[in-house]
DNA sequence: GTTATTTTTGCAGGTTTTTGCGGCTTTAAC
DNA sequence: GTTAAAGCCGCAAAAACCTGCAAAAATAAC
């Protein structure tokens, strides 16, 4: 296979799946890796694809990226991902906030998973949107400029009128006596709206944030089903939630 | 062989197969390699095939992989653009399409321009939350995979609610008779609702696709107030749309 | 038919491009 | 933390390329 050719494919590849591993592309070209690697960056020089660790991704203005490096305690929010991953069934609706928790969480759907995700989290739907047998609803208002999230009574309104299985909030704070709790008045407005539309809600926090506040109420302790951490479901610090009766795992 | 004769069978091969090896060229004519490259670097000063290191690709298969007119365009619709930034003033109310003239505008608008953008299109929302001082309020409903943009009576029916200032719609095909016209059909749902809520609509596109038309229509050409193409705007191929009462610039 | 002229071809050399590999460092995952 | 994967650097072999040149072939002229 000629350079260029080589070249042309792997243009190809990444235009159409928005990422190439240079592993599994060495392998479908039978060339070695470096030979891989040394395609990419020429690409990457002439600005036709972005190169990342192990492979690279399309240049393409609607792929917003969080290059995994820079999420804080990323291996955490991997960990709860996962954990949730199997309470999420085939059919479902399934409301959810923004924040790097849930972006992970979309990212390991199973690609066969077939359920509608309603949301107002401009990253959070592009993730979805990945996914081929995933139905993405997005939930419109101003948009907060911050976290690129729609705010605002029409949102709020519109969420009330839904009445879904599931909705997975991820958690700015929490403790025992002052329930969920978070900083900006817009959002909370939004995540209340929510649990009160959802049939089971799922938070999904890294344990940092356990037994910590912040200034607004989202919704007391017992407004919460299940409550996921990277943690052992055993640790000591999560008995008083599991005393509330809520979920942990 | 003669040389003429040997030209014309690598040109038939490299018009089959799409690429040619110099060494399996010379093996099957039984002539020196360099015989092949002096016809191949012949061939490619004509034009008629893409000299390579190895050998050769053919004109089609190096217009599929690298879309010359992508860059090509890109000035155009930056063009484009530029002359539609002067009527976009401080205070309005401005319903936008997606695509990618449009996505061209919101990247080059002034830093300072005070005003409320509105639109279902998640890449062009991206790009206008870069600015500090606009407002963005996304329209919510389904998001269409291909396009990233929400599709719906839900977003119509917003839309409807809505008397902006201006509505700036990317053009897929425009002509006299058939006006502006659109071959998906949710899409031009929406964009008709966009011009009804608008005071003025202007329609940005390329001349490529002036006089062209696709089979659903968005509105008629009387539907819209300003055309915006990269042409010069007495070029003669804008003359009929000029005499229809549109400003044309 | 012969000769002169031009074109074409193959080859010898030296240069450049491409590729894979070993050793070592950096990055990410757990 | 540890471990595995990916990346980087330099090197060397193979392949492709280029240049100039002379032999061979085609063409033109007589």
């Amino acid at each position: 296979m000629l350079k260029r050719e080589r070249q042309a494919y792997i243009l190809h590849q990444v235009n159409l799946h928005n990422k190439v591993l240079s592993s599994s592309l060495s392998e479908e070209i039978s060339v070695s890796e470096d030979t891989i690697r040394r395609d990419l960056q020429e690409l990457a020089d002439e600005g036709k694809i972005i190169k990342v660790h192990g492979g690279a991704l399309s240049q393409s203005f609607n792929y917003i990226n969080y290059p995994s490096s820079k999420v804080y305690s990323h291996d955490h929010k991997r960990n709860i991902a996962r954990k949730v991953v199997p309470h999420i069934k085939d059919g479902m609706f399934i409301l959810t906030t923004g924040g790097t928790t849930i972006i992970e969480l979309a990212r390991i759907l199973p690609p066969q998973l077939k359920a509608t995700f309603i949301s107002g989290s401009i990253p959070a739907v592009l993730e979805y949107l990945h996914h081929p047998n995933i139905d993405v609803i997005l939930i419109g208002d101003r948009v907060s400029r911050n976290s690129k999230i729609t705010v605002g009574g029409e949102a709020i309104a519109k969420i009330k009128q839904l009445r879904v299985d599931l909705c997975l909030m991820g958690v700015n704070a929490i403790n025992i006596n002052n329930g969920i709790t978070d900083n900006d008045w817009d959002i909370v407005q939004i995540k209340k709206a929510m649990t009160e539309s959802a049939q089971k809600t799922i938070c999904m926090t890294i344990s940092e944030k356990i037994n910590s506040f912040q200034p607004i109420q989202v919704c007391p302790i017992t407004g919460i089903d299940m409550l996921v951490t990277e943690l052992d479901p055993i640790d000591a610090i999560l008995e008083p939630y599991r005393q509330a009766g809520i979920e942990v795992l």
